[in-house]
RNA sequence: GGGCGAUUAGCUCAGUUGGUUAGAGCACCUCCCUUACAAGGAGGGGGUCGCAGGUUCGAAUCCUGCAUCGCCCA
């Protein structure tokens, strides 16, 4: 049965991995074996927001590498799958798809608030079916091998006990706090959104600048002659905002507190820069020379005010807020710029997040006025605030309470009625100075393309930093979560790979900033935390029963207590009653504990409509996947036990801050160890344009497409030699036509699309993504036709065509896998009864002894760069080994030797098999007598090499190694060197797992120290170098192939010996009919000639003298080159006093071989005339 | 604004503590459908290592500045 002549991936792969599956070859089970013999990784989970693209399919890969080596070691390994509910991500998405489909909003989808949402989560579950199926096959496709038995996912019953047990724990011991924050408010899905879930865009806006009038004004005082100076005080200060509408909230202005020192700073700053750029084009320099006159002007016009202002603001002059009468102070804080607008600019803390940092600065009170669907509030002032009724009127008329003037704008839509009549009402009243144009930054919702609001809310917080009272259960953390996280890493208890990303990690965990859990979804867990929201007249006596039930609770563990922030409810304490309930938060252990349920329903508490951060339950990723919190409990071993701290955690750096430093504090929080010993950071994939791929960008290319087009085993061996440690990995796209099957660049394709919009008048806000991209034309003249994109609907994709997405880069992997099909194909056909007798190293022909001298060295450094998590260049090492050391040099050398085919001479073996003699050997030493060679050593040896092969590459590409290693199996089932290399015998009992290729032995880290031969790499690459002297010789006089040419080489008698022996590799490698060794040969008349080191190689009768007088000019131009380049070193002192000894005598021996050669050349071009 | 990284052949990238002639794959040119593989084999051309300084006997490599690009954080 020979294989077929290509190697057809999608007729191996299925059934490869039935056959792992079937020996239940990934699962996992805990023995109690020693952490140095156990490897385990948790996944990184995909969410579930839809299917895997390119950069799993690396992160995946790199995985599987280093859990299928491992596994080959020995070690009792195990990779735990699994997906991630990704909260705002999935619900997003499923939210949008209703929108579109059937015009709903989610509050639409049930009668009442909880049927809605009950309803919502019901089709999020059905969309993560459908998507988790996707995902586990799509890593089934590419070949991992996760304990697929062991899948888990983070909102399953068990991960959820371990949210709520951590959540519990961390509430118990005062880690958890409730605290007000400003959101990313997205005011159509009425969400907060993430950081990472806004861009920004710039849009067309206006500057207004509005007038504030001064409180209390001096004009005419006399009282103080400080603020006399610079003139008199102004009657307005102006601000100028590009949101005029948040005015309404506004509740100071701020002036800077030195504004000279800031314009000599800047002044300074630009003098600097004109003096660095003084050799500069004179262009720039007009530019600096501009900044510094329009820096003159400004501080001309602005400074004295500005300082005027400071002054007020220090002696706390007050403004007074028009349309809402509010009193505000006029403060002094550096976020106010004099560079910028008029010096002055309002303070709305709850509304913009700088303006938050001023309030949170100077202790202002933070006035809300938007309501969650995007609307003027009603405006509740703060305790303490003076509103003043009508113009004019200085006198104080409230304090707290709903503000009087707010009803003329409760309702409005924020950012659009809302700033209209916010600005007319001030025009009305003369408080418009001017308007601008200007360019805003303005946030969007990626989930929903509408502008984000900032947003101030009640949200839930973890601390991260040092914990004030030693509260806690684990003295560990006393120093906090983040410096117990940052301590494994500074420690080296944690390694990461590359070292630098150790960097943001601690930058980031420095911050020790508090950690915002809480989220306004309704997909994911649900936070355990019941609070009453007032309504708690007329309880009387039960009060007592309720804190005695609460009390037991406490004891029992069961129910844990806060009390509300102060800076969270501003309303007076009235009664002891609103004390101990009203500002009561109660944590629950368990959940389903209907008899604490009942009862807190009872006193009319309620549970938290928010749900936890998703990076939450990430955080307890690498322990509650392993059974956490209760195997700590069961015996031992036990998932936990075993596998805990897991090995290493692969990922890509832009989760090191969310994820990776989470998971390390929880870990040490929970478990009080590091969740993993090795982070290793994998570069990412961007596509053609050098953009990063996500699902929700839409650049994302299937990695099944990948493997329809090339197969799962190119995918993976491209992937890993991709993988360097520096660069992310840059991955152009193409389009494969399902008509002609031709290939059109996705980014042609892309313009296109958006040329086509413009001509047909659709204005462009952004870039086009691919996503955009639903049908494409060909490009191809000869075809044209349309066909669908992966974003096309059904009814497109049917009536088109799909074109699947691909890159020309997987050729190199899929040309790779065919070479190694065909090379074991050649060998399959000769192996056929090769010997597994005892041998010894004088049994072997040299190519015998350097092909596994490779062999052994290759080995040893596959592992030393494993370790070091290189992935590129394992590849490099192991390609160089099979392509070009075993195929183009061992295997052509030993064709020969190798049996069936006419090829074989006299010096080869043929049917005697097995019966060699175990006496000593005879002959085939390096004396140069191959005549008594043993029978089948080059099928032995060969074997030997592919076996080896196999095992080497199989992490790197599982499905073809294990097919081929099954045929290996079959033809040779006995392998191995006995006495040289021992290799386990697969037919013997205690040997079952060399039946499949997954779990047998991989070669070992030190090689085979009985194989290794350092000083005959070396010989063989001086013959090596003699091969390619002579195949350029005939190259460039057009020898045929087919021609047998002579040759001499010249070089010094020591090696004489040791060429002779070895001339066969010249003969069959170069084409050479005879080769004479010689010390001192002329080059004979029509002879090519060229160096090679000391070296000098003739190849007869073959020269045509025009072409070689030219190459040997060339030749003498570059050593005479290098001997000036010599010449000078050597003549250099201090080369010579300073570097290394044997650097400065092989620089002579050098030297002198150099002037050897330009002698010889010259006479050569001297006969050449 | 702060941090990290990148800049090497037409393209995508290597280059290990500074030390022979800076490498690979793809693309290109020449020859070969040789009985494993044309998704292959043999050979070849192609780089003043982003710019400007500095350290050193010696710099792609170390230091400083600049430019451009990317990412992260604010």
């Amino acid at each position: 049965m020979t294989l077929e002549k290509v190697y057809d991936p999608r007729s191996v792969e299925p059934d490869m991995y039935a056959a792992w599956e079937a020996s239940r070859a990934f699962v996992a089970a805990p023995d109690g074996r020693p952490r140095e013999r156990t490897f385990s990784i948790v996944i990184p989970p995909p969410n579930v927001t839809g299917a895997l693209h390119l950069g799993h399919a690396l992160n995946n890969t790199l995985q599987d590498v280093l859990v299928r080596w491992h596994r080959m070691r020995g070690f009792n390994t195990l990779w735990q799958p699994g997906t991630d509910h990704a909260g705002i991500a999935t619900q997003a998405v499923v939210e949008k798809r209703i929108r579109e489909q059937e015009g709903l909003t989610r509050h639409q989808l049930g009668a009442t608030p909880q049927k809605a949402r009950e309803e919502l989560v019901r089709r999020i579950w059905k969309w993560k079916d459908e998507y988790e199926k996707r995902i586990l096959s799509q890593l089934k496709l590419m070949g991992c091998s996760c304990d697929w038995s062991r899948t888990r996912f983070t909102l399953d019953e068990g991960l959820s006990r371990a949210v709520r047990h951590m959540f519990f724990q961390l509430f118990r011991d005062g880690l958890i706090f409730r605290g007000k924050r400003l959101v990313n408010w997205d005011t159509q899905l009425q969400t907060a959104v993430a950081d990472d879930e806004v861009y920004h865009e710039t849009v067309k806006g206006h500057f207004y600048y509005i007038r504030y009038p001064v409180l209390g004004n001096r004009q005419q005082a006399t009282g103080n002659r400080q603020l006399e100076e610079g003139g008199p005080e102004p009657e307005y200060v102006i601000i100028a905002t590009t949101r005029p509408e948040t005015m309404l909230a506004d509740v100071a202005v701020a002036v800077h507190p030195d504004p000279e020192g800031r314009f000599a700073l800047e002044e300074q700053e630009l003098r600097a820069l004109g003096d660095r750029l003084s050799s500069r084009s004179s262009k720039e320099a007009q530019e600096i020379q501009a900044k510094l006159e329009a820096l003159t002007a400004r501080r001309e016009s602005h400074l004295a005010h500005l300082i005027k202002l400071r002054d007020m603001a220090r002696a706390g002059r007050k403004l007074l807020l028009p349309l809402v009468h509010r009193e505000i102070p006029l403060i002094c804080d550096e976020w106010a710029d004099p560079m910028l607008g008029t010096g002055c600019v309002k303070i709305t803390p709850a509304h913009d997040p700088n303006d938050y940092e001023v309030g949170l600065r100077h202790k202002l009170p933070m006035i809300n006025v938007l309501t969650p669907d995007g609307k003027v509030a009603r405006i509740e002032e703060p305790p303490g605030a003076l509103i003043h009724h009508g113009d004019g009127s200085h006198m104080p008329s409230s304090s707290g309470g709903t503000n009087p003037f707010s009803k003329d704008y409760e309702g409005l839509e924020f950012s659009t009625t809302g700033r209209k009549k916010v600005v007319a009402d001030l025009e009305a009243r003369g408080l418009l100075d001017k308007i601008e144009d200007r360019d805003i930054d303005l946030a969007h919702s990626d989930r929903s393309k509408t502008p984000i609001e900032p947003f101030l809310s009640d949200q839930w917080f973890v601390r991260t930093g040092e914990l004030p009272e030693s509260q806690i259960s684990n003295l560990k953390l006393q120093k906090g979560l983040a410096q117990a996280a940052m301590d494994e890493v500074t420690g080296g208890r944690i390694q990461v790979f590359p070292a630098r990303y150790a960097k943001s990690y601690l930058d980031w965990l420095g911050e020790k900033r508090d950690w915002c859990i809480s989220r306004q979804l309704w997909w994911g867990h649900r936070i355990p935390v019941w609070s009453n929201k007032g309504a708690i007249a007329g309880w009387g006596d039960t009060v007592d029963d309720h804190l005695r039930a609460i009390n037991t609770w406490k004891q029992e563990d069961k129910i844990a207590e806060c009390r509300r922030e102060f800076s969270d409810s501003p309303v007076q304490l009235k009664q002891e009653v609103e004390e101990r309930l009203h500002l009561l938060y109660y944590a629950v252990h368990d959940s389903n504990d209907a008899d604490i349920a009942e009862h807190l329903k009872k006193f009319r508490f309620s549970l938290d409509e928010d749900v936890l951060d998703t990076w939450f339950s990430s955080a307890l990723w690498p322990f509650s996947t392993l059974g956490w919190p209760e195997a700590e409990n069961e015996p031992k071993p036990n998932y936990l036990s075993q596998y805990y701290p897991t090995s290493v955690l692969c990922t890509s750096r832009d989760i090191i801050t969310n994820w990776v430093a989470r998971m390390v504090m929880f870990g040490m929080y929970a478990l009080g160890r590091k969740p993993f010993d090795h982070v290793y950071i994998h570069p990412k994939i961007l596509d053609g344009r050098g953009e990063t791929m996500s699902k929700s960008k839409g650049n994302g290319v299937d990695p099944v497409d990948i493997i329809h087009t090339h197969g799962a085993d190119a995918l993976r061996y491209t992937m890993a030699d991709m993988t360097t440690e520096t660069q992310d990995i840059r991955m152009p796209v193409e389009y494969v036509c399902p008509h002609c099957g031709k290939l059109t660049e996705q980014s042609l394709a892309i313009k296109a699309e958006e040329q086509g919009r413009k001509s047909r008048g659709i204005k462009l806000e952004r870039a086009l993504q691919p996503s955009d991209v639903q049908r494409v034309k060909c490009s191809h003249k000869e075809c044209g036709r349309e066909f669908a994109t992966q974003w096309a609907d059904a009814d497109a994709k049917q009536q088109l065509g799909l074109g699947r997405e691909t890159s020309e880069k997987f050729d190199m992997g899929r040309n790779f896998c065919n070479k190694l099909w065909n090379a074991a194909r050649f060998a399959f056909m000769n192996l056929e009864g090769a010997p597994c007798a005892a041998i010894h190293k004088e049994d072997l022909l040299p190519e015998d002894r350097w092909i596994l001298a490779r062999l052994s060295q290759t080995c040893r450094r596959v592992h030393e760069l494993l370790l070091q998590y290189q992935f590129s260049a394992t590849v490099k090492e192991l390609r160089d080994f099979f392509w070009d050391s075993l195929c183009d040099w061992y295997i052509e050398l030993s064709k020969p030797r190798l049996g069936s085919s006419s090829l074989r001479d006299e010096k080869g073996t043929s049917s005697l098999r097995d019966e060699r003699p175990n006496s000593p050997c005879i002959g085939g030493g390096p004396d140069g007598s191959h005549n008594h060679e043993l029978p089948g050593v080059a099928q032995q040896v060969l074997a030997f090499c592919m076996d080896q092969t196999l095992r080497l590459f199989h992490p790197i590409i599982p499905f073809i190694t294990e097919r081929l290693w099954r045929q290996l199996g079959e033809i040779v089932p006995r392998r191995g060197l006995p006495g040289l290399a021992d290799l386990p015998d697969p037919q013997r009992g205690e040997n079952a797992r060399e039946r499949l290729l997954v779990t047998a032995q991989y070669p070992p880290e030190a090689g085979y120290p009985a194989l290794d031969d350092a000083a005959f790499l070396e010989v063989f690459a001086r013959l090596q170098d003699v091969v390619r002297a002579v195949r350029d010789l005939r190259a460039r006089c057009n020898v045929a192939p087919k021609e047998t040419v002579r040759a001499i080489v010249v070089l010094p008698a020591p090696y004489h010996a040791e060429f002779r022996a070895h001339t066969h590799v010249i003969q069959r490698m170069a084409g050479v009919g005879e080769v004479t060794v010689s010390g001192d040969a002329k080059r004979p008349v029509n002879a090519g000639s060229l160096h090679v080191g000391a070296l000098r190689v003739y190849v007869l009768d073959i020269s045509d003298d025009a072409a070689e007088r030219q190459r040997a000019t060339k030749e003498l131009a570059e050593v005479t080159k290098q001997i000036q380049s010599r010449e000078g070193k050597l003549s250099n002192e201090k080369f010579v006093a300073n570097a290394a000894p044997q650097l400065v005598e092989a620089e002579r021996a050098r030297l002198a071989e150099l002037k050897t050669q330009r002698t010889s050349l010259e006479e050569h071009l001297a006969e050449l005339g």
